[in-house]
DNA sequence: CCCGGGTGTTACCGATCGGTAACACCTGCT
DNA sequence: AGCAGGTGTTACCGATCGGTAACACCCGGG
């Protein structure tokens, strides 16, 4: 038949982005909604748009695909970091609440499925593996980078605070795929808020003011 | 040779056990140390000092030895739960304490690997997977019975506090696994002390007390 | 004594996985 | 026209996985 060459120039689907970049889209996506050990690379290059050769061509294997995946979510995590500091530049308890607003804007559009960090590590537990290093040492940067924080910040007891301000985070992301519950970024902000007013002063006692 | 019966009494290396339990306790083990998707049906049977075949006799799959398993755990905790309430009856605060301290405890005994079942959570994105509705099932019951605890204390804002309780646990559990912190325990007790005196008078309007 | 239930052993199945080889193709550049 | 590099296609490999069949074994009870 002569259909030969009418839809030529659509027949690659415009691909827009390097290969590359594709796969490690899709490798996220995938990753995510179905767990890391839950998809095939075949899967994932299908979904990249490609195949699982090319795939290969520009990743030594799965498990530097899956590094250079959570590379990229630190990398962009650390952006925010800066991006934040200069925008609240000299306002520590600014960035604290700031960054709360993201992580339950984050956490809003993020049905079922909690942090891609918090599931990649409890999906790769060999201590060994390239990726749970990369997290691992992002979440020591972000605890110091916080911690500096409550210091600025003036509070009384800043190590407590930081570890507070860390577990209402971990604990926020982390709940989202236990319940559904539709307070659970709203909570966040408004106890980071609090936390944040209520240790203004040096010489209270307060960790988060929940009584009112 | 004539070593026919000699060691013949501990030759089956004395079970103590029954098979089922055997092998629920070796799953556990290997399910939390290496993954559930990282271990197979047979390391785990022969852990369990058995083999596949037996297995697959009180388990008709691995899904169900995972369903199974996250069932003991469940009710395990519920047990602690009840425990908990009939130990401190009238004195919701003192429950909520007295929980801390036993995650605390529990926290000090995990190296690296946090909660298991929020790392069964991770590992197991099918929302119909059987052990994951257990999980999500008790989680719900956990969060309402927080609830009515916040309630009773007389907390201004009961659902805040059970939330804040709630991120708490959880975020202290999920640090463990990015962190070495040794004071992720200590400090989740104190948090929860803190947030349990401070909003104690229902006009005030604290949640924790960061100050001192 | 034999019988039967619970257990161990071996071998096997089909499916899937991560990863590779070989080769055809298409496109742009010179 | 021809070359070269990036890409697609197919087939394949070995390993491992979850799960099953068939059969030997052991041990206690009638």
């Amino acid at each position: 038949m002569l259909e030969g060459d009418m839809t030529r120039r659509t027949q690659k689907p415009r691909p827009a982005l390097p290969v590359r970049e594709r796969i490690l889209i899709a490798a996220g996506n995938l990753f995510h909604t179905q767990g890391i050990r839950g998809i095939g690379v075949e899967a994932i290059a299908e979904a990249a748009g490609t195949n699982k050769m090319t795939l290969y061509r520009y990743f030594d294997s799965k498990d530097e695909l899956i590094a250079e995946w959570v590379k990229g979510i630190v990398a962009h995590k650390e952006e925010e970091w800066n991006d934040l500091s200069a925008r609240h530049r000299g306002d520590p308890r600014g960035q604290l609440v700031d960054w709360s607003h993201r992580v339950a804007a984050k956490l809003a559009a993020m049905e079922q499925r909690g942090s891609a960090l918090a599931n990649a590590l409890a999906e790769l537990p060999d201590p060994d593996h390239p990726a749970r290093r990369v997290i691992q040492a992002y979440k020591v940067r972000e605890h110091k980078r916080v911690l500096k924080l409550c210091r600025e910040a003036g509070f009384a007891d800043p190590e407590l605070t930081a570890n507070l301000f860390y577990f209402l985070l971990e604990g926020a992301s982390g709940c989202v795929q236990c319940i559904g519950m539709k307070r659970i970024g709203e909570d966040l902000v408004e106890l980071v808020q609090r936390m944040v007013k209520d240790a203004r002063s040096r010489g209270g006692t307060r960790v988060i003011d929940v009584t009112h």
